[in-house]
DNA sequence: AAGAAATGAGCAAACGTTTGCCAGCATCGC
DNA sequence: GCGATGCTGGCAAACGTTTGCTCATTTCTT
């Protein structure tokens, strides 16, 4: 049941009935009112695959994540869907696990596809992989990358303005033995927050304790190793900063085991502010990094490029602030602030 | 940069590039390798969208969940992007919320792009929103709908062996007010689950007391909701069985904030085994339903109605069975299992 | 050695749309 | 009342593949 059926039984040419399902206005509603009718009466869809391959857009956007079970990424899965979706786009997801292959592989189908951007939001991938979708002139946005190019805009996450807080929200709270578990040091982003940490600590005149900063992996069992290295360190922390809020929670998991009390013994902050946050036990103060505004930024970004007409020689810029949010899982630090031997 | 401009510098017909690509065996070796080295050259990737209108096969499968930010769904998710992958084909996901409208759009979205089967991984929709999709005869697969029909599969999951496991173990454990969390009762899983509840205490003989058996709605400030009902009620439970997990964790929620310990004070156990069960204080034990497996079987079912010549009268029935996974949320019940009087 | 069968490659017709161009007709200005 | 000007709608050519046929060439059979 294609536009030809319709046509024949509207007794319109199928120029008229594309024009119609498109809503050009200059078909007379009279005929159009009979499209419609035949339309309906037959159920008729069209067909995407045939519409994208004549007018050369497939409407269809990639959307590249690390690892979908990561509770920090369905959150923008699901914005950047929506908006997708209100924009008639479809979109095209693969989660890479961060395995170069894998990307590769992925690139491959988006550009089989036709993609006509892709947002990438896996905090800084070798950009090598995407060489083929520069060479197609395909718009990108990354989060973290440098500057930005011509066809790909950059999300700059500013750090340091919710680092900042937290590290000075722990120092308010008498904290002096404050460790940070960063996250794969590999990756950009990971560095940055490391960078804003350190820097924060230096701003109030902290001197952070090169035992004290260890790397995580940004997930649970991460959290639990680092944080178990840091309890068999030489100076105990009294309170933690991670770099993502799965680390936190492995610390939690690990000061359970351990006996350690949060917030009473020891005061953690997380980082993302992952809808699960708040319901954990204790729910966990966090330093926010909106998902939902990131995949808006990043949708706006795709189609802004998409719409310019020439594209602009540097490449545009976003920023997306972060900001604490306060819970349960700081406090007043306990004691003296000495620092309690380890048994 | 086409099939054609390939054809000519390899100097055949556009009909060898298109079989040599397809590695279909009647091509000779050499004018292959010729052909080989020139789409290398060029970098050329095949139009999905010309093969696909061309061959009728757009190698789509739809992917229909409730939301995505549950973190039930994303494992689903990833296994089945996996194997989709693996198979050559790409997939259409919505979180439709469980909204009619959003499914609705969604249906057709996914007709439009012409997808070759849909995976209703939502548990219990309304099959009116999937007409058009019968109608095209759309091989699709459920999960917990009734009896499978020409072209749909069905998935049924044993909720009897999981649950009765874990009513046993509360048994045993000494607990006799067990209290039960069901999800929102006009989705058919949820009615399944708190009937294999029911009937699991029945032949234990042990009655279930009305008033322990409430609704939630398969989040977390579901569980919260159901737990304080359960606390202001007559009789308070030692044990809450939960019809998810995301329910259970609300329960923690809500004990943590009441001063209840658990286990020490009451035994929760879950259901489905989300990820985050094992890193949840104290993790949690709950009854297994492996999404790996939902996943596989989904696809396969798919996959099978596809190949299959003459769609078999009656559809294909699959079955997922769960059973309990022992972690630290359970405990003999303590004191003498007397009812708590409330303060 | 000659005809039959098998093999391999090319021609061209689809697939279901969109859209540039042209023609028919009505309207308008004078 | 007649030519010029606008509107509408139709014709047909794309878009980039796959694939049924056909035909030339090679290999087999006897």
């Amino acid at each position: 049941m294609d536009i030809r059926e319709i046509a024949k039984r509207a007794r319109v040419s199928t120029a008229t009935v594309s024009r119609t399902i498109n809503r050009i206005p200059t078909v007379n509603p009279q005929l159009a009112k009979r499209v419609w009718n035949v339309v309906e009466e037959l159920g008729y869809y069209p067909n995407t695959q045939a519409r994208a391959l004549v007018s050369g857009r497939s409407r269809i956007f990639g959307l590249i994540i690390s690892e979908i079970t990561n509770p920090f990424f369905p959150e923008i899965v699901q914005v950047f869907e929506r908006i997708a979706v209100q924009h008639h786009y479809e979109i095209m997801l693969t989660s890479t696990g961060n395995d170069p292959t894998r990307m590769e592989t992925a690139v491959r189908r988006m550009i089989e596809r036709r993609v006509e951007g892709v947002a990438i939001m896996t905090f800084g991938m070798e950009e090598v992989l995407l060489e083929d979708l520069k060479l197609r002139k395909v718009p990108m946005v990354f989060v973290d990358v440098g500057p930005a190019r011509p066809r790909v805009s950059n999300i700059r996450i500013d750090y340091l303005h919710g680092i900042r807080q937290a590290v000075q929200h722990l120092a308010a709270l008498r904290h002096q033995r404050i460790a940070f578990i960063s996250g794969p040091l590999h990756l950009k982003s990971a560095e940055a927050r490391k960078q804003a940490f350190l820097s924060s600590m230096a701003e109030i005149g902290l001197e952070a304790d090169r035992t004290l900063v260890v790397e995580g992996t940004h997930t649970i069992e991460g959290g639990i190793a680092a944080f178990g290295k840091l309890l068999d360190g030489p100076t105990r922390p009294t309170a933690v900063l991670c770099s993502n809020d799965m680390t936190a929670m492995g610390v939690m998991r690990k000061a359970y085991e351990e006996g350690i009390q949060i917030p009473a013994d020891l005061s953690v902050i997380g980082f993302d502010d992952i809808r699960l946050a708040q319901f954990v036990l204790p729910a966990l103060t966090t330093v926010q990094m909106s998902q939902a505004e990131l995949a808006r930024l990043a949708f706006n970004a795709l189609l802004t490029e998409l719409q310019r007409e020439a594209p602009s020689p540097t490449g545009t810029e976003y920023v997306l602030k972060t900001h604490l949010v306060l819970r349960e899982s700081t406090r007043l630090v306990s004691g003296n602030g000495e620092s309690p031997r380890k048994n």
